[in-house]
DNA sequence: TCCTACGATGGACGCAGTCCAAGTCAAGAA
DNA sequence: TTCTTGACTTGGACTGCGTCCATCGTAGGA
């Protein structure tokens, strides 16, 4: 059994089929899926398994911040389970795919207080946009 | 008559009262309203106008590269007047206001080529969240 | 003034996500 | 082991945001 899971028993999860199989198809590749690609993955190992379900179970493991949403364009969110080393998302502007990438430096630094408008300002979220070696 | 309606003409825009109302709430104050509150006000200004054409016209403007889409949450994209000058967002957590903000220093300069995958990336959007002084 | 191609209209449609009432079942209690 | 119960799942309806399309209207050149 895989970490995940053994930290979802740890808090109290309730342990169903279903959210074995979401907590699985996320741990497998580190690909960034949207909620519909985890609900297609899934049905491939529990044919049942509901949209509602999977929505409620995402919804779930980014609030106990196992998994992170991530919204590249205004289209479908897109789900990262690489929540624990902080990181930031390169997106391809041609077909949408998703990476991620550490850059050096922090760009809370860059954010001087006169440009903070009295905000308590928490974190920076960085999108680097660009064409991946197959779309260029 | 503004300069961005003049800027339009000269890009041989067909000006139409329609076009005019939309340009004129987003010229208005530098706020960043939804599309169904571009229409709003349009509406208060044009009653019969419609939702299609407010879409539209957005959409021609962000082409133009006259107005900056912004799609802060996974909710409704917002609509930035001020694509002139180069810019990052602040975005309160409680309420979803969302501020123009210019930070020093150069995100794209932060990400080593070895972290770049074969990317030709163009541009890095910086998104600050943190909460008002009113939601704090 | 007339013509016509570009733009506006509004209603239907589609996708992403949420809600809800009813049924199911995991896991602790006995 | 079986019982019990409340947490979880289901699927279908619903909402919000956005797009599409056939038809109608009109800005602006001839």
């Amino acid at each position: 059994m895989s970490d995940l899971l053994q930290r979802l028993r740890g808090r109290g999860w309730r342990m169903t089929s279903q959210r074995r199989v979401v907590a699985e198809v996320l741990d497998g590749d580190h690909v960034h899926l949207t909620a519909d690609e985890v609900h297609a993955r899934a049905a491939r190992l529990l044919p049942e398994i509901s949209r509602a379900t999977v929505y409620n179970t995402l919804g779930e493991l980014v609030s106990l911040g196992e998994v992170m949403e991530v919204s590249t364009d205004g289209r479908a969110k897109r789900y990262d389970p690489n929540a624990h080393r902080p990181h930031q998302h390169l997106v391809c502007s041609g077909c949408g795919t998703v990476r991620d990438v550490h850059p050096t430096g922090d760009p809370l630094a860059d954010l001087p207080a006169e440009e903070r408008f009295g905000f308590a300002v928490s974190e920076a979220e960085v999108t680097y946009r660009g064409l991946c070696p197959s779309c260029a």
